[in-house]
RNA sequence: GGACAGGUGGCCGAGUGGUUAAAGGCAGCAGACUGUAAAUCUGCCCGCGCAAGCGUACGCUAGUUCGAAUCUAGCCCUGUCCA
């Protein structure tokens, strides 16, 4: 069953990309004889992408290295509707100038990862807003309306699930996966799109845009789902202290973002290798191989090249070096959090709020009480101490939380 | 439009007049143990304050009461069923 005829799926098979395929015998025929043109959708509801979002990125990193065509569909028209797969709640609906900025930072990364040309293999970028907004409710009802039926669309898990939680899922949000599917066919149309790829909690919808496809044009198109990604102990992939693992540098350093990669679970280093960067298989397969403390040298080899990646190898080293220092040098590296003193002293509660340790002071008191917050290593037990600064003085929350307190 | 059920801290979920800043669980933070891992055990977990205490908080508003998340009225929102 593995055993795939084409480079593409050999390649996403072995990378650990493929979930579920709707036709794995069809689309392994058809990218063994021409270029697939595939596509990934993606929400414009923050102005960058995050760690969740990372594997479908790398999934049309992939497909362009097997000598196929990536398209980035942006949902800048389904943004304004919101989506109400998985989700619980409604999302906030966005005006059209944020849904345009966020689309522009989503971008950077998309250019990092994909090669952007006119190609027969060149990435492109495309907003659904384009033919979404122009569409007509009449028209719409017309053309796409006969192909589906209420009765299958309840049937679906993402409506089920609202409609069991007892969740209020609006008419708004029900006419997303109609719209979604619409989206597949105008790909299909207009750029010669025959793949969707999404998460697995979108196999509904990219099996509706088939359909939908094939009845209304006759086009066998086909699907490809991406394994719901969570960590070994069971969470949901790419939540961290402050929530959301963001690719953007703007939203998250570059150092937190390589000690979210450094600190992953034991038992995921394999599969986010496999995933999150073009290591080489009997790379990977050595370094997962690695036992007890050693498989650290394999978690720092995945946090340089996931954040070579998406943030630069410059960028990497320098997490990497301040890591070093601070970690096993015990001292300090110039990526970790910098708090400037003028006045010589401070103290420690404001120290600790200043870095971004604590989010108030009574957070502060209480990390202090618990014997969380250390000065140069050693303990702080007195939350009135105060902080002298005539040097580089390293201040601590626990034992992976380190900021540097300096005179300006 | 009608009947019934419901809206509690980031989430889930107890609580039906004071002892409730609100049980319990999850998530989060810290300590111990370690390998910047996991599991486990322990502490913390609205804000301000050294503290006593103060301020906010149980859909919204107005009441009853010495005292309300808990009672009353109106409103808003959601679900289920009926029209």
């Amino acid at each position: 069953m593995t055993e795939y005829k084409s480079d593409l799926l050999r390649l996403l098979s072995e990378r650990g990309h493929i979930h579920q395929l709707t036709d794995a015998q069809g689309l392994d025929a058809l990218a063994a004889k021409e270029i697939v043109v595939a596509y990934n959708g993606y929400d414009a509801t923050a102005p960058s992408l995050h760690v969740g979002n990372l594997a479908s990125v790398m999934l049309l990193r992939r497909l362009q290295q097997a000598g196929h065509k990536p398209i980035a569909l942006m949902g800048g028209g389904t943004t304004k509707i919101g989506d109400p797969s998985g989700k619980d709640t409604s999302r906030q609906m966005l005006t059209e100038e944020i849904i345009a900025a966020n689309i522009a930072g989503i971008r950077k990364v998309f250019d990092r990862l994909l090669t952007f040309d006119d190609s027969a293999t060149g990435a492109i970028m495309v907003n659904n807003d384009d033919w979404l907004s122009k569409l007509g409710y009449i028209e719409l009802l017309r053309d796409v309306g006969p192909h589906f039926t209420v009765n299958r669309m309840l049937t679906f898990d993402s409506v089920k699930l609202r409609l069991d939680r007892e969740q209020p899922l609006t008419f708004l949000e029900f006419n997303y996966m109609i719209l979604q599917a619409y989206d597949f066919r105008e790909l299909a149309l207009r750029h010669g799109c025959r793949l969707q790829f999404g998460g697995s909690d979108q196999w509904g919808n990219i099996v509706n845009g088939i359909e939908l496809t094939r009845r209304m044009n006759g086009i066998e198109v086909y699907g490809a789902t991406t394994p719901l990604l969570t960590t070994a102990d069971g969470a949901k992939m790419g939540k961290s202290v402050n929530g959301a693992v963001w690719l953007n540098e703007e939203m998250l350093p570059n150092y937190d973002f390589w000690q979210f990669w450094r600190n992953t679970d034991d038992r995921d280093v394999g599969r986010f290798l496999r995933i999150f960067t073009d290591v080489p298989l009997d790379e990977i397969a050595r370094l997962e191989a690695l036992q007890g403390s050693e498989i650290n040298a394999a978690k720092a080899v995945l946090a340089n090249e996931v954040t070579a990646l998406i943030r630069g190898r410059e960028a990497a080293e320098a997490a990497q070096a301040t890591a070093q220092a601070t970690f096993a040098g015990g001292g300090l590296g110039q990526d970790l959090p910098t708090l400037e003193v003028g006045d010589g002293s401070i103290g420690v509660i404001e120290a600790l709020i200043g870095l971004g340790f604590a989010a108030s002071r009574g957070e502060a008191k209480r990390l202090i009480a618990g014997g969380g917050a250390r000065l140069d290593g050693e303990p702080v037990r007195d939350d009135t101490a105060v902080i002298e600064v005539l040097a580089e003085r390293r201040l601590s929350s626990g034992k992976k939380k380190h900021g540097i307190i300096k005179p300006a």
